[in-house]
DNA sequence: CCGACATCCTGGGTGC
DNA sequence: TGCACCCAGGATGTCG
């Protein structure tokens, strides 16, 4: 489900839920494909702690715990963070009780997609899930994103989807900032000029702050912890397009597939 | 090292 | 209503 701009909208939801709160209880389900670590480990770990922050890291959230360590949450595709916006069900797979807070939060996820793991202090440094991450999607130069795409004979949208380049770009972001770029994803990143990465580079991190602005893009599965929206789906501009006219030009936007990915793009911007 | 591909899992939608 | 099939915001491991 969520890419960077749906991320930071829940860490920007839960910071003020959670922050300086200390965990009462903690309850999660038997081990199933979402825990990385032992549903008793991360029990024993969280119960009784202190959270600190709540970081983002590309798609991941970091819950830190006071003197303890971090909780590392990725939401994957179904992935959910909410209080007593929703109803709990068979999905929800751990669910923390907070001093102070009258409802509990739940980790939910249908697809199991999600992963959970805890992480003892310093382990941060070492677990590959955070230290092979690329540059923040939201902070990169043109520089860093050129560097990338020389030599690489991989096409440009798979590129912006491999986080250990470019940490929190998906799918949506993606084909629209190589809408607004006006860059065919199918080209190989290594053929892009340094005017085209120059405006790719604008174009992701205007796209994802616009995002962030409007709390993510609200279809299928994507909700705040207290229950409220993202707009940015409405400024989709080829995602889900598919058939519809091009806003710039009224040619029939395209999807096809690419590195197993679906992607929707203008035949005649976009070259 | 690079890139293509299968795989993990469940639910919603569509067409027969 | 049932059923087969396709699709989905992600990431990893394997293989050539």
């Amino acid at each position: 489900m969520p890419e960077l701009p749906e991320v930071e909208s829940i860490r920007r939801k839960l910071v003020p839920m959670v922050a300086g709160r200390r965990i009462r209880d903690v309850s999660a389900v038997a081990r199933n494909y979402a825990f990385l670590s032992d549903p008793g480990i991360i029990r024993k770990k969280l119960s009784g702690g202190t959270v600190e922050a709540i970081e983002r890291r590309g798609k991941y959230l970091l819950l830190r715990l006071k003197q303890r360590g971090a909780l590392l949450i990725h939401l994957g595709m179904t992935g959910q963070i909410f209080s007593h916006a929703y109803e709990p069900d068979k999905h929800v797979h751990m669910t923390l009780v907070f001093a102070g807070l009258r409802h509990p939060v739940y980790f939910r996820d249908p697809r199991k997609f999600g992963k959970l793991l805890w992480l003892d202090p310093g382990e941060e440094y070492t677990e590959p899930r955070l230290t092979k991450l690329g540059h923040d999607a939201l902070s990169f130069s043109a520089e860093y994103l050129g560097k990338a795409c020389r030599n690489r004979s991989v096409a440009i949208k798979s590129l912006l989807l491999n986080q250990s380049v470019l940490a929190g770009a998906g799918n949506i972001y993606a084909d629209e900032a190589l809408f607004t770029a006006r860059i065919r994803p199918t080209r190989r990143a290594r053929t892009l000029n340094s005017k085209e990465t120059g405006a790719l580079t604008k174009a992701l991190r205007n796209v994802l702050e616009r995002a962030v602005k409007l709390g993510g893009s609200s279809i299928n599965d994507y909700i705040h912890p207290d229950g409220s929206e993202g707009y940015f789906q409405i400024e989709h501009k080829v995602y889900g397009r598919e058939g519809a006219p091009c806003l710039t030009c009224a040619t029939a936007i395209k999807r096809s597939v690419i590195g197993q990915r679906s992607a929707h793009y203008c035949p005649r911007c976009q070259r």
